[in-house]
DNA sequence: TTAATTTAATTAATCATGTTATAATATATT
DNA sequence: AATATATTATAACATGATTAATTAAATTAA
């Protein structure tokens, strides 16, 4: 357990200016010391260190209040860059963004399967080497590289110890690129760098608790409890994909039956729409079921509401058992947020034992594409941010 | 958030060192010292304090190990007394315990169903008055009551918002009771409770994180993260009983279909038993499967592995959204462990996807019956001992 | 205008509490 | 007996929040 020591007085308070700062910009010394409790000498102090560090900047006079006028703060977004990559199934993502989430720089490049660990590498090392190439005034302010890799990943030695769809495992992410970057490296599974980014970036203010939800390819999540990741005893906190809502249901790739995973992903979508509607042979993609719905064909909207239905099922699970104040939905299947999300509330709504729980906000992301990168590119912003 | 400030510094040292010594009595200074990392003088003044406080006395010397003994050192249990309520949903109990958990007195009355909010807190003043009558030489040692209720608790206002089986609702137990006896009063849900003695009483050392669930007439549970019960944003975290499992089961309490409670209460196996094996109009409890599996009838054996299963499927979920270090059992149900607990164990084996989570440590509770109470009394040690 | 009042921010003195260094004590080993 | 080592205590020091006083700049009242 954390000592209680003076750095630790002090982080903690040094976060909790930093923090209202970001939330709160343009705010003054005085308007700090009465939110957070903190007395005026102790603001001054630390915000003259954080002025010396260049995370915050003083900007014009505020509006007086019958007094002297306010001098506001600001964090400086241009203090710091970080490098964010998304490590996806199909592609891998790079970008570079300041402390405000700007994208300054983008790089991509397809991945060709089947592909070995040290080829993934190589194209992680090349997408990043672009990137510092084309923008060396930032050089001397990076703070680190934040990767979002899908499937599992060992945060303590940033590996991924299983990537499904590359039919990879084990690759030492996070030491390869230290050693040829010499930056600081997180690593993190995917769905849960972007509950952090969505934390982070999706201005939700400071609400204590967070679930957000990616259902596309796969179904997975992140939990963000007080501002920070929850993982779990063994990492795999937040796992919605595989939990069970039909003990009788279709055999799930995991082994198990009636995985939510078989019912939301795309795949599955696509799945039971041929079953119901379509001959055996015929093939039809998520995107597809989409497209007809939003034609208006009427068989096609009710699948996708059936959709939302179990959606909404698995999420009064996660309600039951984690009780977050917000969820918030990604992934490819919310493109078609307008059969299913209303389905998703009002199965919420109908589903969850307590009143006040009812309320639970569901929204999709406005994060959208990016949403994962900015979680990337948040992994590293949580530790300078809130070091406690 | 929390302020750093000098008594937060303090405090934070002072529960790091009082659970140090709790859960590794007898420990010298030094040794503490050693183990938490903080500095011999910040360990002796600290302990110092506590020893003023009566809440640590010193023991004899211990063995050398090449110099000066080391005095030793130990929770003193007799310090202080807390009263612990169970006021579940046929009985009212009452004991008084010392800080170890050992039970001193000990009261309990039936409930006499139909009853009114006025008679449900009158009994239980009536039995705190027992209690503290035949234990006056403890009067200035009491900390406060804890009070484990059934159903819905509002943890702020310590009121009983819904007690289901008394039909009761809006219950101003913390309000009445800290009028009558002058004492600090914290109510928190039964199955919560239970969980917070369990990670207190249940020597689990110091597992980051657990679940204890209850099976017995419902199904709950509570989960303690670091110590402390994780409630979510309005409550309801852990509510196991209604996780939907079978999206076609049957219709449950609570409105829903195939909630986890629908199989594996004791009502449900009863219910399954008599369609399964009984006719109709056939009457048989929980308790008489259980019986008929341990005389060795193989088909009431087969309903409890089936249980069993179906248990381990609730907590396959759990573990793949939680993911605690530890989960634990208790209530009527699992009397049958010997029948349903390998199940469980096995399910979780087959069904858990990360390699690490299948060993989640899944065990009975070692409290039996007193759990609940026992947690009722945890409700103010963690106050004593995590001021923070 | 000028003086009084209000709000903002800084400075200096003080206080709480952990840390470092040293001393005191008791025991085991040689 | 001499030396080394473990345990605890004490004194001097350092850190960083807090309190109180001070300066600064504006608004409001006279």
């Amino acid at each position: 357990m954390q000592r209680g020591t003076f750095q630790l007085m002090k982080s903690v308070n040094k976060s909790i200016i930093l923090n209202k700062i970001r939330t709160s910009e343009p705010i003054s010394r005085a308007q700090i010391a009465k939110d957070t409790k903190l007395t005026p000498p102790t603001v001054s102090s630390i915000v003259k260190e954080l002025i010396e560090q260049e995370l915050v900047r003083e900007s014009d006079l505020g509006e007086s209040k019958g007094g002297r006028k306010p001098t506001m703060l600001h964090i400086n977004n241009n203090a710091f860059y970080v490098v964010g990559v998304d490590a996806g199934p199909e592609t891998v993502e790079c970008i570079l963004a300041d402390l405000s989430g700007k994208i300054v720089e983008r790089v991509s490049s397809k991945l060709n399967i089947p592909i070995t660990n040290g080829q993934f590498i190589s194209i992680l090392k090349e997408n990043i080497h672009k990137i510092l190439h084309t923008s060396k005034p930032y050089h001397d302010k990076i703070l680190g590289i934040g990767v979002a890799m899908h499937g599992v990943v060992d945060i303590e030695t940033g590996t991924s110890l299983v990537a499904p769809n590359l039919d990879l495992r084990n690759i030492p992410i996070k030491q390869k690129l230290e050693e040829e970057f010499n930056l600081v490296v997180n690593v993190e599974n995917d769905a849960r760098a972007m509950a952090l980014g969505e934390s982070w970036f999706g201005g939700h203010g400071d609400a204590d608790s967070m679930v957000a939800v990616n259902i596309g390819r796969g179904v997975g999540s992140g939990v963000v409890i007080n501002g920070k990741l929850y993982h779990g005893a063994q990492d795999i906190a937040g796992e919605i994909g595989h939990m069970t809502i039909d003990i009788n249901g279709e055999i799930c790739e995991c082994g198990s039956r009636g995985c939510l995973q078989t019912f939301a992903s795309g795949v599955a979508i696509a799945e039971r729409t041929r079953k119901k509607l379509e001959g055996k042979s015929e093939t039809i993609t998520g995107e597809e079921v989409y497209k007809l719905a939003e034609s208006g064909n009427t068989a096609y909207i009710e699948i996708l509401e059936e959709t939302g239905m179990i959606i909404g099922i698995g999420l009064t699970n996660l309600i039951h058992l984690i009780n977050p104040r917000k969820i918030v939905l990604g992934g490819g299947v919310m493109k078609s947020k307008k059969f299913i999300l209303p389905k998703i509330k009002q199965t919420i709504e109908q589903r969850v034992l307590s009143p006040a729980a009812k309320e639970t906000e569901v929204t999709v992301t406005k994060l959208g594409e990016d949403a994962t990168l900015l979680g990337a590119v948040s992994l590293l912003l949580v530790e300078l941010f809130d070091p406690v």
